[in-house]
DNA sequence: TCTGGGGTCCTAGGACCC
DNA sequence: TCTGGGGTCCTAGGACCC
């Protein structure tokens, strides 16, 4: 008996997340917008039904939408997050051997397990159903790649009921020839065009390709995809999480930025919530780059769009330190003039905290310990207390600049005064 | 008025080394 | 016209994912 991957992922998951509080959404076309209401980002599948596309700039489509009867939220994070822990914490109880592969996503090795995997993967989706209210589907194969594919027809290809076993060769082709090349997870647009200028379009096409056209083509992340599709595992299950690399924070204004000040605290309020994120995962970050930019869509206004890095003379998770750092590159990009649209902050060259190099040149800061203090007070505060009860005057209070989210539901499971409420009689 | 945010990996090419 | 050979490291850009 060989490996066995199943791909579990939630069906439309924030417009489902948005259903299991409000049942009078049963059955009602849903769409959930991006940050600041701008893009739709989820449908539920009266909304694709309808022809609803994703990624469409909402104010376009606003009118056409409410007309139908569909229901419009902004995102709620704070909704979606929780109810992801529920259902990942759900299908633990399947396997010890899990990778939160997404918010939505999960992959489970299920190899050597005894009886019929199909009975088992359904006996998953009912109880995720049943537990958290979120529907599932569930595809099975050999490796990853195939169990992708397996998810997405079992999703797609009626009467499988959510889930779709792909671990043996039996009808293995019949299905790879339905799944068209650029649903292959994987083979995105660019490659998928180039692949279609060589007349192949079906999975099935793809994996009877030759190895050495396939790397020359698509590079070795396309070899693995090739043999993964045939069957041979290149992809492990990776079931601790691995710190981050680097990290970001940036978001678009609800409105055009022209001042100096709202950009400067704009990137303040950026560089904290990144440094707490650095923080959180035990890291320190070697170089911050800032970055911002106008209105592109704005095609008749002047358009400015700039970064710039920093590297720390040592590694650092002192906010301080990097507010000050970061501050200085704003200082130096922000123009006057110009209406601008989004400011963003990554942290590079992270390192774990405690396997940082010393340097001969800066001996160790006589306060690092008092700094490492104040931070985790600060840390400690927040958590207990709420985002920003404590937080750098640099951050700013009125935030002209805050994201719009006109229509965000109440944060049923972690804020007391939104929980949901039930009448009876 | 209005068009998302946050990540990873790979490769080519330049800088630099002996 | 010709002007070595081989290696490492870093970065920018491109591709992918959700």
């Amino acid at each position: 008996m060989g490996t066995v991957f199943a791909l579990a992922d939630c069906n439309n998951f924030y417009a489902s997340c948005e259903r299991v509080f409000d049942p009078s959404l049963a059955g009602r076309p849903i769409v959930v917008l991006s940050n600041n209401d701008g893009c739709i980002i989820a449908r539920s599948a009266e909304a694709k039904a309808l022809g609803i596309g994703m990624g469409l700039p909402f104010f376009q489509y606003e009118k056409a939408l409410l007309r139908h009867g569909v229901a419009v939220f902004s995102s709620n994070y704070a909704l979606y997050g929780d109810m992801s822990a529920r259902v990942m914490s759900t299908l633990g109880r399947f396997t010890p051997n899990l990778e939160t592969y997404s918010i939505d996503e999960a992959f489970l090795d299920l190899s050597g397990l005894p009886g019929d995997l199909t009975a088992y993967a359904a006996r998953i989706r009912e109880t995720v159903l049943r537990w958290t209210g979120i529907p599932v589907s569930i595809g099975l194969g050999p490796t990853k790649t195939l169990a992708k594919l397996a998810n997405r027809l079992a999703k797609d290809a009626p009467g499988h009921n959510g889930v779709l076993d792909l671990t043996g060769p039996r009808d293995r082709e019949a299905f790879l020839a339905r799944v068209a090349v650029g649903d292959i997870w994987g083979i995105g647009r660019r490659h998928a065009a180039r692949l279609d200028r060589y007349g192949v379009r079906t999975a099935l096409q793809f994996s009877r390709l030759s190895r050495d056209f396939v790397q020359k083509h698509l590079t070795v992340t396309g070899l693995h995809t090739l043999l993964e599709l045939q069957g041979v595992p290149c992809i492990d299950l990776e079931t601790a999480p691995t710190p981050k690399k680097s990290i970001i924070s940036s978001r678009s204004f609800g409105r055009p930025v022209t001042t100096g000040t709202d950009m400067r605290e704009a990137v303040a309020w950026h560089i904290t919530r990144a440094t707490e994120k650095l923080r959180r995962q035990k890291s320190l970050a070697g170089t911050i780059l800032v970055s911002m930019q106008t209105n592109r869509f704005l095609t008749g206004e002047p358009q400015h769009e700039a970064s710039d890095s920093l590297t720390l003379p040592m590694p650092s998770a002192y906010t301080p330190e990097l507010l000050a750092a970061g501050l200085s590159l704003a200082d130096r990009l922000i123009r006057p003039g110009y209406r601008y649209k989004k400011v963003g902050v990554m942290l590079l060259g992270l390192e774990a905290e405690d396997t940082v190099q010393g340097s001969l040149l800066a001996p160790p800061e006589a306060d690092s310990s008092r700094r490492r203090a104040l931070m985790d007070g600060i840390d400690r505060i927040n958590a207990k207390w709420g985002r920003e009860t404590v937080r750098p005057a640099a951050t700013g209070l009125a935030r002209p600049w805050g994201m719009r989210q006109a229509r965000r539901s109440p944060r049923y499971t972690t804020c007391w005064a939104e929980l949901p409420l039930v009448r009876a009689g």
